[in-house]
DNA sequence: TTGACATGCAACCACATGGTTGCATATAAG
DNA sequence: CTTATATGCAACCATGTGGTTGCATGTCAA
């Protein structure tokens, strides 16, 4: 589950997310053409997108063949996402509940980054 | 768009986003009220949801009330999730169709974590 | 068999991250 | 006014993370 998001943190895992969206079944070697930075740079992030189960492998003779997964974030994020989804309308009608009942005058119709007299 | 997966890396802030979720609106001594770790350590961890866009502030005094913000959630991670849905059955294809034509027997019908002779 | 190619493993390094403590400041309450 | 409460800021520290380089190993092609 941390995993997940941790894999999906960071920019280049991302773009190699799109670049296997773009072409799946990829070798590192592949994978590794054009980008800036060392092909064991680019083994790693492969390896944590695997354990992240976001990417599966396929041996073939030497090449490793990387393959997306979309499996685990459509069980996992959905739930967690869906999660706050529901409460997306119910949120905004709280906190107009809240802020009106603590008597104090709403200085927009949703929680902004109204700055206090702090800092 | 880092922001909000890295936010979510983290199981503190995953929790945190969890008791705002039973408890809209609390402040920091609140949400601190529990956890093991220092008071700072979770101002810190709201600040980082602030910043992501997942909590927005209201100040009452000198109470700084935290409330969910779903909104980056549905807009960001949804168009991301959505992208992995969409790939889904086309990835199946994909990878029958490159391994087939690279004339090597289908191992079975989904690129699973069959490994080979490394490692 | 030999050489080229694709990958893996390990040591190392700079910087980010998650945590601590101490102190300062603003607000509420007596 | 004084004191307690709620928060912020800054320095500091251990560990994790993203990157490097060097070398080893397995596989394909002459």
């Amino acid at each position: 589950m941390s995993d997940v998001f941790a894999a999906l943190a960071d920019q280049t895992r991302r773009a190699l997310l799109d670049r296997l969206f773009v072409k799946n079944g990829q070798s590192l070697t592949d994978l590794h053409h054009g980008m800036a930075m060392s092909r064991q740079a680019v083994a790693k992030h492969l390896h944590i997108l695997e354990t992240a189960n976001l990417v599966s492998v396929h041996w073939q003779g030497r090449e490793k063949l990387h393959y997306l997964n979309p499996v685990p974030l459509g069980e996992i994020v959905h739930r967690w996402v869906g999660k706050f989804e529901d409460a997306r309308i119910a949120a905004l009608t709280d906190f107009k509940q809240q802020v009106e009942s603590a008597s104090k005058p709403l200085p927009s119709d949703k929680p902004e980054e109204k700055r206090h007299a702090h800092q």
